[in-house]
DNA sequence: CTCAAATGTTTCACCACATGAAACATGGTT
DNA sequence: AACCATGTTTCATGTGGTGAAACATTTGAG
């Protein structure tokens, strides 16, 4: 009880079991309390407010836990008027049209990245990026670009912690980022995923703050270093145009 | 405390706060307040827990709260496998096509209805539609089917409701309840909206029970009484076959 | 068919923790 | 400057959230 809380602990619990179900759309009780290390009881209580407010819903034939009519509703009340994922999207499309690969638009959250939009590749043989998709920030294209070009408290949070060293590997990891933070991108070939290489920019919004990272991905047969390099500066002028079209 | 909660009050009010964001999509802190009848500084710090696990955040302009980047995160979790807002969809356009007019599609939800699906009709003068809206279930067509189609138990309790009664104009309701289960269809005319006409029908789905209820709409220079009578047999044969893509 | 194991549900005594009043801070308006 | 509205922090109080344990129910194994 060194630092004061100033948040209610029952609602920090009750949130973090909606989160579950973003690793699995379908789970039980006892599941939900060894995820989140609590007592069933605790669990179910929580779980019996959460599907009075239709949150979540039993599912008729399994008896599992999924997540409710509620949840839609409010997705549906975002505000869509200054969402990236909208506003960019047909610049996306064209970005796509023009290099013929899948492009994708991240979102840091914390020590991760969030898939925000995706327009697929129409090509036979082609990445398929998932919307909504969570990701390391540690490794990929995107992923080095949002840390490069983060606000300096939030790099140095970031870098600073005991856990991050060991994830990126290699000592020349700030030199890395120092590189991209002149040359403007980032490339990555097989870096989290076989068989896929990636290049990505920055898009800085009107006010000069990182907004997203913009890339293009697909698999190395048809990216090469060389090919990544020569797409940079399309995405670089892309990601400019997009940066005057958000907040 | 006759009987026993066996919910979570915190949980309970910070989901309601939730909640407010489906009337306003910008929302201060007093003004949450009042909208949930709770003191200040209890709101504060349920909205100090949410926006710290992001399902809420603050404009950097306004100060006030929105909803968060979790939210949309979950959202994109919705298992849309089994969601007649995404299975019924080309059905829907299939029928706007053929009749020219909006379609909609309804849940409901406790004692509203909500808009989970709707594809406009393309000509100049039409009515335009909102997902995600809620409305209420006492007036419209979708709403007189969707009462007259409820589970027994759930109709049962809905008119046992004190309120309902005012609510719901003359006491001709339960035999127009009856009409429209003899017929098959309901119809409205300016019940809900100035100059809007509708005409609803349920959609059952393989097990029998009413999963939703699909409307046509339009201005009522357009849709005449006899009109939506001549409507509703095309209407209730596409639910019936949408009936049968539904789980 | 019986027993055991797993999952979900309810009960209960304890005291941590959520609560709301009040004081404090801040910024905008007259 | 004085005021009002909004957000933030402090604090005493006792309610209400907690987890252990008992109970209920289903599933599977032997």
């Amino acid at each position: 009880m060194e630092d004061r809380k100033l948040t209610v602990r029952a609602v920090e619990r009750a949130l973090d079991i909606l989160m579950c179900f973003t690793q699995n759309s379908e789970l039980g009780l006892t599941e939900i309390a060894g995820m989140i290390g609590l007592h069933k009881s605790t669990v179910h209580r929580l779980m019996t407010t959460l599907e009075e407010k239709a949150f979540v819903v039993r599912d008729a034939a399994t008896e599992k836990y999924r997540l409710g009519i509620k949840v839609w509703e409010l997705s549906t009340h975002l505000s869509q008027s200054d969402d990236p994922a909208v506003l960019l999207l047909p610049a996306m499309e064209r970005l796509r049209d023009r290099l013929g690969e899948t492009v994708s638009l991240y979102l840091r959250d914390g020590k991760d990245r969030l898939r925000i939009q995706a327009v697929q590749s129409n090509q036979a043989i082609r990445r398929v990026a998932q919307v909504g998709a969570r990701l390391p920030l540690t490794v990929g294209a995107s992923s080095k670009v949002l840390v490069a070009f983060a606000a300096p408290a939030d790099q140095e949070e970031l870098l600073s912690d005991p856990d991050w060293a060991e994830l990126v590997k290699g000592g020349s990891y700030v030199r890395q980022l120092q590189d991209i933070r002149e040359r403007g991108y980032a490339t990555s070939i097989e870096e989290r995923e076989p068989g896929a290489a990636a290049v990505a920019v920055p898009i800085v919004n009107r006010n000069g703050n990182v907004a997203a990272a913009l890339s293009v991905s697909g698999p190395v047969s048809r990216l090469s270093s060389e090919t990544l390099n020569e797409f940079a500066p399309v995405l670089i002028e892309a990601a400019r145009e997009m940066g005057l079209m958000i907040p």
